[in-house]
DNA sequence: CTAACCTACAACCAAATGGTTGTAGATAAA
DNA sequence: TTTATCTACAACCATTTGGTTGTAGGTTAG
């Protein structure tokens, strides 16, 4: 299975939407249920423009889609992003594995 | 297994650390060998001091640990941050995957 | 001892971030 | 048709971020 590489900028956009509890709190809502935008600025004690500052930054970084819906726009989660963010923390993982693995090679061998 | 909860500010400090390239860079570098703050300084094109800095931002998210020998001060992967932020992506995987029954099930009764 | 090296930290700067208000265009409801 | 609603976007502001240079203190090497 080949997952295509990320992008350093892209990277960047993803975990940098992840950096902030409002985005993460909307990612968790769109994912379970359907919200609009003004359905999302409802929900938080701050401006609509701010909200849809916020939806726009998870857009750009794949975390969410945006459909229209008559005068709505119909915010919902989007795997995508989710699952290379996820991609890039498991290659992380995995260096921490090989580390692991040398280390008791060379307690082993010693 | 009981995971310790996150605050939402350590959530924002882990996220954003790995929101730059050259912190997760270093991320992987000092989780294989080990760096010397200036010797992780020598890699980049940039001063020491800037280097020193992203090491502080990721020091701060648990990504790494700092430990003084002599006159050096040795960078190591501290796989805690790490850790952290997979166990986020995976109670977001989870949404996903309880999203997609309660689809399947939607299908199987109509 | 002196010189070189490694680190910490302050001060500064430009750009990005997270918020605000205000304006304007579509669409829906009365 | 008029009015209310939803969205987009610009302009603005304060704070944070990512970079710089410079200064100072601790440790090692000659």
């Amino acid at each position: 299975m080949v997952v295509d590489k990320l992008s350093e900028t892209e990277l960047d956009r993803l975990f940098q939407a992840f950096a902030d509890s409002t985005r993460r709190d909307i990612v968790r809502r769109v994912t379970v249920g359907e919200y609009s935008v003004s359905g999302l600025a409802a929900l938080y004690a701050m401006s609509f423009a701010a909200v849809q500052k916020h939806v726009a930054v998870l857009e750009r970084a794949s975390l969410v889609t945006k459909e229209k819906r008559g005068r709505e726009q119909i915010v919902r989660g989007n795997h995508d992003g989710l699952q290379k963010a996820r991609g890039l923390l498991d290659e992380y993982e995995q260096i921490w594995r090989q580390r692991a693995a040398r280390m008791a090679d060379i307690l082993a061998e010693g």
